[in-house]
DNA sequence: TAAATTCATAAAAACGTTTTTATAAAAAAG
DNA sequence: CTTTTTTATAAAAACGTTTTTATGAATTTA
């Protein structure tokens, strides 16, 4: 027995597709009778509406896509938790693509897969790609840069001002060879971040090492390796305190210091950004600049929804970080 | 101007809607001239073809469906990053949906908004609900239950034999006493890594303490919280070794500990399970039983991808752990 | 009580594709 | 040369809905 349609069903309770149609949408023109029959015969055959037919009629999908290269680490699945529920409340759902292929990206944007796009794609979609998309006037919020028109607005972190302000709060402490690690430079908040550091030493005339900015790709394990072979490198003239472009940099950070007999922040003070969950849990505890996930996630989805009802244009928003301190800062030794 | 249509491109490139059809689908009858054509018009006109319609005619959607209530922590990530990288190999999509709705899982399944599902949710979908899909002969792999028939297979951990290895693993280095820190009973993985532990402590005649298998939600911020609770309650008595149901609660348990001024594994040892990313990276480095994530998602899309091919039929695979010897566990003092 | 209005339902059109069937022209066969 | 076959394209049907329009009966209005 092949799938029940709302043919079936009509044909079952002796009306026609439109009745049925009226009735379980709930269209306030059946006699109540009607509707009531309906909708037992529809029960009973358990017919499920074919969401394909749905959408082509509807032009709806209800759907909201998220289009991002990684869902690895704390960042992404606060995110993609938070982004989740806020589309549920709104009776929408989220389509995650995690793919690093513009093609695949652009014809389900564009094919019309989803109503509305969340992008964190560390800018490959590129200032055309945008055109083309303004011009089918899509729907979309950037997470990874600061941009609006229309119908594209953005919810991004002042990855700036963090960066300058977690340096500063290094510098207050009497830390004079900071160094900083870094994530690819194709990732909008690590290089801002980069940015805010460089920003402090300058306006406290403190020395610029480029042997100080440390490549660590944003993962515990590639940052463990690459402070490691910094440790090597450097042994004679070690930082006395790092910043680490993310939480879990900052944890392999500590661990390759640890493992190299260094206490922190006895010897050499580490500090994060995020504050992801398991940051406090961590030995030490991480000092970090929190980075408000979860705020993200529902002002994106909001201003979507916002755009998608035509309630709303585009706009972006900025949030900022706060620094939490914790036991992994500390005054430096000599 | 509204939406290119593949009528549009008809009309601009002087065909009938079949011929575009068959030039865009490579489908081998036209004349190379006139496909040539109708491509190049498509091209110039920014021709996307609606996903929609292409659903509706070809009854396949080309997306997956990942149903599960929670994507928090780094087994999740790891699981759909894996799944996700599987999928795009496989030319599908994978739609995630993170809910708790059973309305909404059951609808979105039945109403074929993906061609196959994957199931992580813990029980909720029960055997009336199988046989519902059934009857549709929806593919489907379930992730939290051993489960098989005619298009429905799993892939499973096993649990039991994992908890088992590692309650057996404490026992060999002398511990006598172990608590279990559990996860909500609804979690598959977590029930059955406590039966584990309970049949070792049996085999070896160990005295089962009620008191000794703890609350803790399978998070690090729950079980840091259940520990402090658990170590004022019991400080006559402590456990010298704490069988944690996941990594999470590992790391939560041990900064408890450390909170109270206990060295692990000086002190106390303590055992996880997933042996997820950061734990190697933890301080100290846990000791823990690797759950093979990445091949539990490949094996889930493939067979999941096969029965939607029609070249395989459901059936159930189970994966084992390996226990990972780290810095976590000790010979217990006493 | 004839005309106008409302009510309840059915029929048809539409969404954008793919696929099946039809058609006309060109080529091959007899 | 006619008839058959092949080739290239067009036309039409179909997927499963929703929505617009049509229809006939019941009710109201004048």
């Amino acid at each position: 027995m092949a799938k029940i349609t709302i043919r079936d069903v009509a044909k079952e309770a002796g009306v026609s597709i439109s009745t049925v149609s009226n009735a379980l949408n709930d269209v306030d023109v059946l006699n109540p009778a009607t509707k009531l029959h309906v909708l037992e015969v529809a029960q009973r055959l358990n017919y499920v509406p074919n969401l394909n037919g749905k959408m082509l009629k509807s032009g709806k999908t209800m759907m909201l896509g998220f289009f991002t290269t990684s869902v690895s680490g704390p960042y992404f699945y606060k995110l993609i938790e938070t982004m989740s529920r806020q589309c549920e409340r709104h009776g929408y759902g989220l389509n995650v693509f995690v793919t690093k292929d513009k093609q695949v990206i652009m014809s389900n944007i564009l094919g019309r897969r989803v109503d509305g796009v969340i992008i964190y794609e560390e800018l490959k979609i590129d200032e055309q790609d945008i055109e083309v998309m303004q011009k089918d006037k899509i729907k979309a919020v950037f997470l990874d840069r600061e941009f609006s028109n229309e119908t594209m607005g953005s919810v991004t972190f002042d990855s700036f001002t963090a960066g300058y302000e977690a340096a500063k709060y290094l510098i207050g402490l009497g830390h004079k060879r900071i160094a900083y690690i870094s994530g690819v430079d194709t990732m909008f908040d690590s290089v801002r971040r980069r940015e805010g550091y460089l920003a402090a030493l300058r306006e406290y005339d403190l020395p610029i090492d480029d042997d100080y900015i440390i490549q660590g790709y944003f993962e515990e394990d590639s940052t463990f390796n690459a402070i490691k072979a910094f440790i090597r490198a450097n042994a004679s003239k070690l930082p006395s305190a790092f910043l680490a472009g993310n939480d879990l940099s900052a944890m392999g950070c500590i661990q390759a210091l640890k493992v190299h007999g260094y206490e922190v922040p006895g010897d050499v003070s580490v500090v994060g950004f995020d504050d992801v969950d398991i940051a406090q849990y961590f030995s030490p505890p991480l000092t970090t600049v929190r980075n408000p996930i979860a705020r993200q996630a529902i002002l994106t989805v909001d201003h979507l929804v916002r755009m998608i009802q035509g309630k709303e244009q585009g706009h972006s928003q900025t949030l900022t970080g706060e620094l939490i301190l914790r036991g992994s800062s500390h005054v430096p030794i000599n």
